[in-house]
RNA sequence: GGCCCCGUGGUCAAGCGGUUAAGACAUCGCCCUUUCACGGCGGAGACAUGGGUUCGAUUCCCGUCGGGGUCACCA
């Protein structure tokens, strides 16, 4: 009996693996195209460093003109959750983000170098498994939970490495014809890889973004095929991205110290091994501490988080790429109007160290992408949103005409109005302007400096009867407004106030607070001038006389 | 604990042997013909630490401290 007939009987159905190599040829790819694949678990759910990954990974594959990847991974089974991948093509789709090729929902695909979800890759991985073992590089391992378990406690205790390695792996060693009798008894086994590696060796492994690291070699005869006879990630990932021909494995930081084991792997093997680039994760910080945002305790670890709250995700894009390339902010102030497809991204230029996520940030961009779209933009977005999100906006935006002029106030110039962060914000910011809306709600009046009842009302008075015309254009109505603060005996200018504020009560600018807040309840609006005239007579008159009579 | 990575203002970060140590967000002040926002100007604010190497270290080396990752039949 030799390693042949062993594989034999472990493996009996599996194809050779030339079969597959003739079945997946290498690509027909220009000089220096990225091969790149994003490679999540099918739990529907998209972690903002899953997005930031993908986005890395498709930018690569586009800019060199190669290809990217949805492949799926769900060798462990207990994570399998329903529609799960579906839900992630979609969130992705939902960024633009688009495979060339892989999983376009949960049963179907596209690409000739799938399957791409790894559950129905199982015989792919048993040839390859067989392969090994005929080499004489993996073998079936009898050892158990418990004995595994009772073996880690005598390391730890005897104060050495754990794990499966040199003399602690007992089934290394047995003779083959040994292997073949315990396993026609019936003795349950898993197939590890035999590794020729020492640790008092170092390796360099060259990263894409990390640079060179040093590692001792692998040493750890890792488990290849699992008891139910699917791959570990490591086996899967040798076979997948040889097979898949990715050329970089742009994937998480959490994966650097498993270099050493997949080198040896491909090496083993006799497969090329592709680059890696390894992601620094995005963190939180939490009492002074910096911590990986986590799915569980940080909403804004989700990439829907931002959908509900009604972060575009252009806005959301950008900041990504910020952190990614900081030279992306500088180059999006020189081109504004571009769009992020085109900036030279390099991937190289990553940062080593894991960035803590900042909201602020991310708002600020917001804002500036906002500031950019045309009130019918907002428009739309605002009532896609809304339909979603809220009810109350969306009955208020359902008077389009109305709400575009609304939206409009203080848009579409060279410095347009930068307020709305986020489509949850719309309704706060205009619901004022809604006549419906302002007569029904409990706000309080909040006025400023002038707020006696009896000066108020002597205010309104006086605007309405004699200074408001809405034919006025604006310089004309704010020359009026300094005519009625005059009259009212308040200070023209406030420049004038400030050098004798003794002389007067105050100035045009309580005067004209005052009536900002008759009309909107609020302090802090954007221009008054503009905001009567979306407003209307008929209203303006309304608000200024419920006060007046109250 | 072993192994690996990282350590520039509150945050993201340029700089990589000689710089007044960029810039952005946040913050503060002033200005911008009424508030807010926008815009402009300005302020405060950093090379974790101790040793080397060097004429000279934020930049190079070592130690210390701090932070992170990883040590599964999970990915």
């Amino acid at each position: 009996m030799d390693y042949k007939d062993l594989a034999e009987l472990i493996f009996p159905e599996a194809k050779p693996v030339e079969y597959y190599e003739k079945k997946y040829p290498e690509r027909n790819l220009p000089e220096g195209a990225v091969v790149s694949r994003f490679a999540p678990s099918p739990t529907g759910f998209v972690h903002i460093g899953g997005l930031y990954q993908a986005l890395v990974a498709r930018t690569m594959a586009k800019k060199t003109g190669g290809v990217f990847f949805l492949r799926i991974e769900d060798t462990d089974q207990k994570r399998e959750i329903e529609n799960g991948v579906t839900d992630i093509v979609n969130s992705l789709k939902d960024f633009d983000i688009i495979p060339d090729e892989g999983m376009i929902t949960d049963t179907e695909e596209v690409g000739n170098y799938g399957p791409y979800k790894q559950s129905l890759r199982k015989d792919i991985y048993q040839a390859y498994a067989k392969h090994f073992i005929e080499m004489g590089k993996a073998y079936p391992c009898f050892c158990n939970a418990d004995e595994l378990e009772e073996m880690r406690k005598k390391q730890e205790a005897a104060g050495v490495r754990t794990g499966y390695y040199g003399v602690w792996s007992k089934c290394r060693n047995l003779s083959v014809d040994e292997m073949v009798q315990r396993i026609n008894n019936g003795e349950k086994y898993i197939v590890r890889f035999k590794s020729p590696g020492r640790e008092d060796r170092k390796i360099r492994h060259k990263d894409v973004i990390k640079g060179n690291v040093d590692f001792p070699e692998n040493d750890q005869d890792i488990v290849i095929i699992k008891a139910d006879g699917l791959p570990t990630y490591h086996f899967a990932h040798l076979v997948d991205d040889h097979l898949m021909r990715t050329t970089h494995v742009i994937r998480s930081d959490e994966w650097l110290s498993s270099v050493p084991l997949h080198l040896q792997l491909y090496n083993e093997m006799g497969f090329k091994a592709p680059k890696y680039a390894h992601i620094s994760p995005i963190m939180k910080n939490e009492n002074g501490n910096k911590r990986k945002l986590s799915k569980r305790k940080d909403p804004e670890a989700a990439v829907a988080y931002y959908e509900e709250i009604g972060v575009p995700n252009e806005a959301v894009k950008e900041y990504l790429l910020n952190i990614a390339n900081s030279n992306f902010e500088l180059w999006r102030k020189q081109n504004p109007d571009k769009g992020i497809e085109e900036f030279d991204f390099q991937i190289n230029k990553m940062s080593v160290s894991g960035a803590l996520f900042d909201m602020v940030k991310l708002q600020d961009i917001a804002k500036n992408v906002i500031s950019k779209y045309n009130a019918e933009k907002v428009y739309n977005e605002s009532l896609e949103w809304a339909k979603k999100h809220d009810n109350e906006l969306l009955e208020i935006l359902n008077d389009k005409e109305y709400s575009i002029k609304v939206l409009n106030i203080e848009r579409g110039k060279t410095k347009p109005r930068r307020d709305i962060a986020k489509w949850k914000d719309v309704k706060d910011c205009i619901i004022y302007m809604y006549d419906n809306k302002f007569f029904s709600n409990n706000d309080e009046y909040d006025f400023d400096k002038i707020n006696d009842k009896d000066e108020i009302k002597k205010i309104l008075k006086l605007y309405v009867s004699k200074y408001y015309d809405e034919a006025d254009d604006q310089t004309t109505w704010f020359g009026k407004m300094k005519d009625l603060a005059e009259e009212l005996g308040y200070a023209r200018e406030v420049k004038e106030y400030k050098q004798e504020p003794e002389k007067w009560p105050g100035h045009i600018g309580d005067i004209s607070t005052v009536i900002r807040v008759a009309i909107t309840k609020r302090r802090n609006t954007p221009d008054l001038y503009e905001i009567m005239h979306v407003l209307g007579r008929d209203s303006v008159e309304k608000r200024i006389e419920l006060l007046i009579n109250k």
